[in-house]
DNA sequence: TATTTTATTGAACAATTGTACAATAAAATC
DNA sequence: GATTTTATTGTACAATTGTTCAATAAAATA
């Protein structure tokens, strides 16, 4: 199966068009292979050759999205205005604005009905950019155990916000990130 | 559907144990209902008219597990002689024992195939922990924000546990605990 | 352009799902 | 113990899944 064959482009092109398509009438857990096949205009077959299940397809735009999370973080930071971040390095707290861009696609990975896997992804993208990004962690010689602990604190601040369904501004949510970094534990 | 009914305990049981039996053999994502039933020797209609997939048995299962974690609150705690818990409040660090106590289920609930549906209700039961034991999380006047924060950071630690096969010992999770929450952000 | 390679198709298949319902059996209630 | 209630069963059914395979069509390569 070579990945830049033509027909593969098109195949999985056609498929990712038709799940979004989905994906604004209904839950990803409740769209069948034989619904989104029939909407790309794909053989069965053909998907089984390529994924194993709907969710394979929806991990691929996932994958995407997560570029773009690790990207957003190469360009200079233009959302300095508000915050004090004395404190703070101002690249860590670009995470919420880019939750926000992709709000729709995080109210799926974020709800109660899909795998953990698409958690364990994001968990382990704001994982690297906490190891990368000194700043983003306490002080003093780092481990394993305190990265992890980190990146899913931040996490824990997403969960809530998509519980608020996303109803703060990214720089809320940075207000919300500097109140409690700013505490002594 | 009377849940006292005899009938529906009997039925039920025989679903607790069957389900058990397999999950040694297979991940839950791989039992089938026509499996679980023919193990469990109940009508396959039976099962429909309780649950909906195989999931939902486990997660009655999960329950009764949260209820122990919860309850593990409310008794004297007996392993204050390896840590220095000047500045934590012993109950805190108490969660590492109960996952320990229940390694094999948490393996499950943190394997990346189930749904998020296990790793919320968890998430929320540690939450509730956080608010009921002021001292679990930073001070100052807390907010919702806060505790998702703190009882994720938590969270945080046991996936990284989870990743190292829970090798380490609770008292060992619980001097990483203690070093995280010794430094200052 | 001709040839080779291979992704896609269509069709068939068993297995599983999810639902429905009347008959039955087991428990609760009197 | 007799009656009522209802959980369970067996059966049937359409829909979906997951797999296989030869035929085909589309792309890559020479």
């Amino acid at each position: 199966m070579n990945k830049n064959d033509l027909r593969v482009v098109k195949t999985k092109q056609n498929l990712h068009v038709a799940l979004t398509k989905l994906l604004k009438i209904k839950p990803l857990s409740q769209i069948k292979v034989t619904e989104l096949c029939l909407k790309a205009k794909i053989n069965r077959g053909t998907f089984y050759f390529h994924y194993q299940e709907v969710g394979d397809v929806f991990k691929e735009f996932f994958e995407e999205i997560m570029v773009d999370l690790k990207e957003s973080y190469d360009e200079p930071y233009r959302h300095t205005d508000i915050l004090d971040v004395e404190h703070l390095d101002p690249k860590t707290v670009r995470i919420f604005h880019h939750i926000k861009k992709y709000e729709d696609f995080y109210n799926i990975i974020l709800s109660h009905e899909v795998s953990t896997e698409y958690y364990y992804m994001l968990f382990d993208e704001i994982r690297k950019i906490c190891i990368e990004d000194k700043n983003a962690v306490p002080t003093g010689k780092p481990n394993e155990y305190l990265y992890s602990y980190s990146a899913n604190a931040i996490l824990g601040l997403i969960i809530e916000w998509y519980r608020h369904d996303f109803q703060e501004s990214a720089d809320e949510m940075n207000v919300h990130l500097v109140n409690i970094l700013n505490r002594k534990i």
